[in-house]
DNA sequence: CCCGATTCTTGAACGATTCCAGATTGGTGT
DNA sequence: ACACCAATCTGGAATCGTTCAAGAATCGGG
């Protein structure tokens, strides 16, 4: 299945920016907007910010991206796939991973009273220290140059 | 327990922006900030913005409140209960409550693979429809009563 | 190949939160 | 009680990520 086809599948229209967007979410696995951006424009130098945005927001609303909002951070997006993973947040650089669950398919599912609410979703964060901030307890001050994983 | 010795047994100040903040949260169950301001300054009305985000932190950081971002709306406080509850947050106006966790004390608090990440915390968020939204679906632009804005 | 709806560009605005610098205050030791 | 000094508060401006607005460009069915 290619881009093409699954934009047209879900009666988008197929325009440079939105395949490339789809190209970069695929490549850097959990990319902010403004990194999606950056690698946007080494193929399409004229994209704008806001075109980034809208193709993100469209692309998540027919679910060929997934959004993840972590507290204190920007909004990251990957590429769904099937599977209900959670992700890992280190507290010291903001660094992400994924998790997989790993009692059965979705427990903490049935809260036991949910106070009249209807309830579509369970979302899970793990929050902690990446391996990078283990070691360099107090190095995360330095905003300039983080050690981040995946900032690079 | 007063709120005063609460706060001097953590080695903090008492002042009456603190204890004033104190009983707003423990008032309003979810306040946001903004809440919080209005409502301290119903007793302190020279209490500035920066007062009480300083305020939160400083209460926040020593466990007296805890503090819940759900993603794409301003961060809640709720008065710290030594228990681990969860959240559900409704998709239509952003309103929060509490929810105990059916299964267990700490389930999908294990992860398979972290990845190397060392884990302190696992945070449930639920998402759905409150019972105002559930009966009136669309109707939340037109309503009065200021909630947070939504991009739904 | 033409047209209308969708998508893109530019540029400015937004809300929540934080930074800054200086004035004020709480409470420990005397 | 008194003074002192760090912790705290005030006011105002700045920041970040994101969205709004209006017009120009593009996609793709007929």
């Amino acid at each position: 299945m290619t881009d093409t086809n699954a934009l047209r599948e879900r009666g988008l229209r197929v325009t440079a920016p939105r395949l490339a967007v789809l190209e970069a979410v695929g490549r850097v696995p959990h990319a902010t907007a403004d990194r999606v951006l950056t690698e946007v424009r080494r193929a399409l130098p004229t994209v704008s910010v806001q075109a980034v945005y809208d193709v993100l927001h469209a692309l998540t609303d027919v679910g060929m991206l997934r959004r993840i909002e972590p507290a204190g951070h920007a909004a990251r997006y990957e590429r769904r796939v099937a599977d209900n993973h959670h992700h890992v947040v280190c507290r010291g650089c903001g660094a992400l991973d994924d998790v997989d669950c790993a009692v059965g398919p979705s427990p903490c599912l049935t809260p036991s009273s949910t106070s009249g609410f209807t309830i579509d979703t369970a979302e899970v964060t793990y929050w902690g220290l990446c391996p990078a901030c283990q070691s360099a307890p107090d190095t995360h001050t330095t905003r300039d140059q983080p050690v981040a994983p995946d900032a690079a």
